[in-house]
DNA sequence: CTGAAAGCGCTTACAG
DNA sequence: CTGAAAGCGCTTACAG
């Protein structure tokens, strides 16, 4: 803020750095924008301008005549809003925010629970005022995705869009290889009657995981027995309400491997009442390392995913598509995390 | 978007609307900033050639000229990072995007964990780029507060900024009178030894829900007996050691008090490997009535604080300090929720 | 009620 | 390397 001959405040412009350099307001853009073709000593003379004024550049002009907005958006579309109590959602959106952050670019959170805050998000991203997004999507063949493919507007999704024909960028954790490694470790360690509680069909997670339950199966020469089979929500009541059905079809089941930390939770206390003892009677096995994790007694044997790198990645190819890179996807290894339960 | 005569796309203007409806620019933005001074006739025409050019406001060109972004920030600034780990920041926020979002302002989200994120965060917002700022703060005396305040942009803080001189409005829950509540719920379910786990000293649920437990205290005519107050950190881990320390200097206690759900997850906890049952031996109380209060063996009883109101309000009162109103502060009621813990 | 015009603060060819 | 100038898309007094 400076004084104008008024005394009122008003910001301080280009125009006020470049009377202070004693250059044009032309020179002073080009050393805002990179310093090119700027003698050195105008260079200096800006610079010290700038420090001087206390200039801050007008986001507003300079995206007026770039056309860019130098912002990207969160979207977050979850009819269920269930994304919302997942503890790895904060752990995703903390890390996007820190990593545009440090670019100097703000992160503007949308949440479209409703068809109608669905369509209020898309005009607004459509009309230009973000330059990409990050869009977080538990279901797949969301029509989001090829609205916004349709209208030009860069994608980085958070986990593999099912049945997409649009071209998106994503970035995902190796469902399947996390789910086989968990599997395998329970048959490692003496498990025969191996149960699986899925994840909804129509998610990355509820296919991937159960694929990889299958393969391990197989690879050790065990029968798939498909009662051994329930689907769930990834909600804790649909882990309790799992592993009641799996009690009452297979008594007899010595493990679980459980599609999240959420469910393993509503199994764990679905078995506790039944009195069956963990892990040693039945070993369970989640997935996504969720705090949830910690807080269950035993603690939970599980399957972290690299939330962390996953933010830096989609917020680094988010930038390379808004660039003019091509799409690209990137699949990340987990990691086994053995805690009490299995 | 609209083909130009090179047949390239570029988004359709002003301009574009008013040759379709016949009328100038001046009276095309009119009827846009609420249509004063406009006859029907030209409204009419304005209208149709909007819906039919599908013409959508550039906010960049609008905010060059009003000096306005028509967006706000929300602003945590939190050290520890732990209010991400905290359920009701997740209720907040999701609450204060919906609300901005109807009123179609956009939410930007900064983190100011570190120093320098401090620093970039406040340069961004002093710099104009948003209108106003939503801060959650858990601690008071943060710098934040008088910096925004002296940079004359509006601010409404969640929870009372405490020691501060700066004047900003504030929404709260009223957590002393919820404490007292609690208090006096267990007291009339016959506990006399009533031990209490507190916040930080510095935040305002730690002086005030502690002030609340004195006023009941002292209104039943019991003894403080300061051996029973403990102070925690919010974390469950804080929890365990308090009620580690009440159960050795205290052993005779019937009821705790606890200042955060969390907290209360780890007296529970604490209780339990102690051969302590609750609630017939110790009751338990807690506050906030986080998801975690419903994961606990017993339910916990706690308070309930009224995020979706706090959310309402605070982006309220936000828009009426941007609109020049006067600061001002809102406390609204808690709730007891009774479980099994007490 | 309406149009012509100025101007918001910046970037970017275009000449030098 | 540098300045003068045009122009990004809008709003807002100012005349009519």
């Amino acid at each position: 803020m400076i004084r104008g001959t008024d005394g009122k405040r008003r910001s301080v412009t280009i125009h006020d750095v470049a009377r202070e350099a004693g250059v044009s307001r032309g020179t002073v853009s080009r050393v805002l924008n990179g310093g090119h073709y700027v003698s050195p000593a105008a260079q200096a003379a800006v610079n010290a301008a700038i420090r001087k004024t206390g200039y801050v550049v007008n986001r507003h002009a300079r995206s007026l005549i770039t056309g860019k907005s130098d912002s990207v958006a969160f979207l977050l579309t979850e009819p269920q809003e269930r994304f919302f109590e997942d503890p790895n959602f904060n752990v995703l959106l903390r890390a996007c925010t820190q990593a545009l952050a440090a670019r100097d670019i703000p992160l503007l959170l949308m949440i479209a629970g409703t068809e109608a805050e669905r369509r209020r998000n898309l005009r607004y991203i459509e009309g230009g005022h973000v330059d990409g997004v990050l869009l977080v999507s538990s279901h797949s063949g969301d029509p989001v995705v090829s609205e916004l493919d349709a209208a030009s507007v860069p994608v980085v999704a958070c986990g593999k869009p099912l049945g997409q024909r649009a071209r998106v960028s994503y970035v995902a954790a190796d469902d399947r290889d996390g789910a086989r490694s968990m599997v395998r470790y329970l048959h490692d360690s003496g498990r025969r009657r191996i149960a699986t509680v899925t994840g909804p069909a129509d998610t990355p997670g509820g296919v991937e995981r159960l694929a990889g339950y299958r393969d391990v199966l197989a690879e050790c020469g065990l029968p798939v027995d498909e009662s051994l089979i329930v689907p769930g929500d990834y909600s804790r009541a649909s882990g309790e309400a799992a592993a009641e059905l799996l009690l009452e079809r297979a008594p007899d089941m010595d493990a679980v491997f459980v599609a999240s930390d959420l469910m393993a939770q509503g199994v764990l206390d679905t078995l506790s009442r039944g009195g069956r003892r963990v892990p040693e009677d039945v070993a369970v096995g989640g997935f996504d390392d969720s705090p949830a994790a910690l807080s269950t007694r035993p603690g939970l044997t599980t399957v972290r995913q690299p939330w962390d790198r996953i933010s830096t990645e989609m917020v680094r190819m988010l930038l390379a598509r808004i660039a003019g890179e091509e799409p690209s996807a990137v699949i990340l290894p987990t990691e086994l995390v053995r805690r009490g339960s299995a």
